[in-house]
DNA sequence: TGGCGCAATATTGTATACAATAATGCCGAC
DNA sequence: GTCGGCATTATTGTATACAATATTGCGCCA
């Protein structure tokens, strides 16, 4: 962190902070969160550092070990594929819904949002163009206007990183502004059916281009990969 | 609390004790949740309480105002609407998948709970059947055997719960026993179809017996419900 | 008497001290 | 030389002390 921090670093912002650094795939599954080295970081007691990691830990980017420590989180190949399920059941109807609501305003915002994707892209920022493409859906979510939801497609959202970030097959890349670009036609249009469709389409795209064969667990770290 | 506690109060407990009483209705919306006071009540420090409340704020069930402590959450009646729109999103299609899963034990755990909330209701206990209904969605949710959709749901009922308390229009008490007990036949016939139709139409029933016009917030407290 | 402001009080927010636990390294015994 | 146990160290878990803030009550003044 700077050394001369200006920003006032509640839980809540250093939350936001990590989970950022999540989305962004500095921070990788299984890098262990220490209190100490957090609260020196940021310039707070662990005090602080706790609640943001309790808060992390509440939406599953985090795990605690007793007595060990909070590491970022490992989805399982099993927990990958229940969060894709998951925002199967949720991301179509609110797209559906979005259509439905969007203005010229949120197009723009969405223009905008792919645009900056395909400049992270060819700038190399793989992580920035994956902070981005989560963004897109989470705008759709907003644009539905149904807080309660959007709160859930956000954490679902954050926990594809850390999927991605263990399962993403190589070779694929830009395949997301495409079907970006796609829902942005048939919410242009209000078309909700085809934007339905479409996201269902697209999530369905998204766990095909993992590679969940159970085989091939991250296993990052020691004795738990050998069961003891 | 007890004065003589075995039990050991995690921060989990805790949280789930209190889950369970707003639950049950003994802890209305809006109630006060001291630091000091829960401490002193479960003989730990403030340091678990707050642990506690934080995890219940994470799961919309405590609003923390800054400098003025925690308490039990008031879902507005936009609140109220959204969690049973997310439900609607999430509980049919997960009593589909269910009902391809159940097995003989699964169908006895859900015939008990109808017979035990029938008993609950004929003895006038009505927290305990408010509590028994929810569990009976919580358990199908684990019969579909997704647990991070089963979080949400988990979450979802809770909320719901709140909202029950808030805007539960008074007749019309048994009508709950009698969609579970449809539902039930259709796991039993392994019917997804019925069983999610049925889990729909229950989840409309529910929303049609609240009183859900704006106008009648609860407003509990003072200065807010004035707007300042 | 009513309103304003200050002081007292209570409660939460934060930091820190201490305890408990697990990991690590050392040393001795076989 | 290697294994087992003990001591050391590092890190998290919990309690508590202190600071900050909001509320409440009192008293002064118009």
């Amino acid at each position: 962190m700077n050394t001369i921090d200006t920003k006032l670093w509640t839980s809540e912002n250093v939350a936001a902070d990590l989970e950022r650094a999540v989305h962004e795939h500095r921070l990788p599954p299984g890098t262990k969160l220490g209190e100490d080295e957090l609260a020196e970081a940021y310039g707070i007691s662990r005090t602080i550092v706790r609640a943001a990691l309790q808060a992390l830990s509440h939406r599953r980017l985090v795990e605690h070990k007793r007595n060990r420590g909070a590491f970022i989180a490992q989805p399982s190949v099993r927990e990958a594929r229940e969060v894709f399920e998951a925002r199967s059941l949720l991301e179509p109807r609110t797209a559906r819904s979005a259509a439905t609501r969007m203005t010229e305003q949120d197009l723009d915002i969405l223009k905008q949002n792919i645009a900056d994707e395909h400049v992270a892209l060819d700038a190399g920022e793989n992580g920035r163009a994956l902070l981005l493409s989560g963004q897109f859906h989470l705008e759709v979510a907003r644009i539905a206007d149904q807080a309660t939801i959007e709160d859930m497609i956000s954490e679902l959202i954050s926990r594809s990183s850390l999927v991605i970030a263990l399962y993403w097959r190589r070779r694929a890349a830009l395949c997301e502004t495409q079907a970006h670009h796609a829902l942005l036609d048939a919410f242009a249009e209000g078309n909700g059916d085809a934007a339905e469709d479409l996201m269902k389409s697209h999530l369905l795209d998204l766990v095909a281009s993992l590679d969940l064969r159970s085989v091939s667990q991250p296993a990052t770290s020691l004795r738990e990969a050998l069961g003891r």
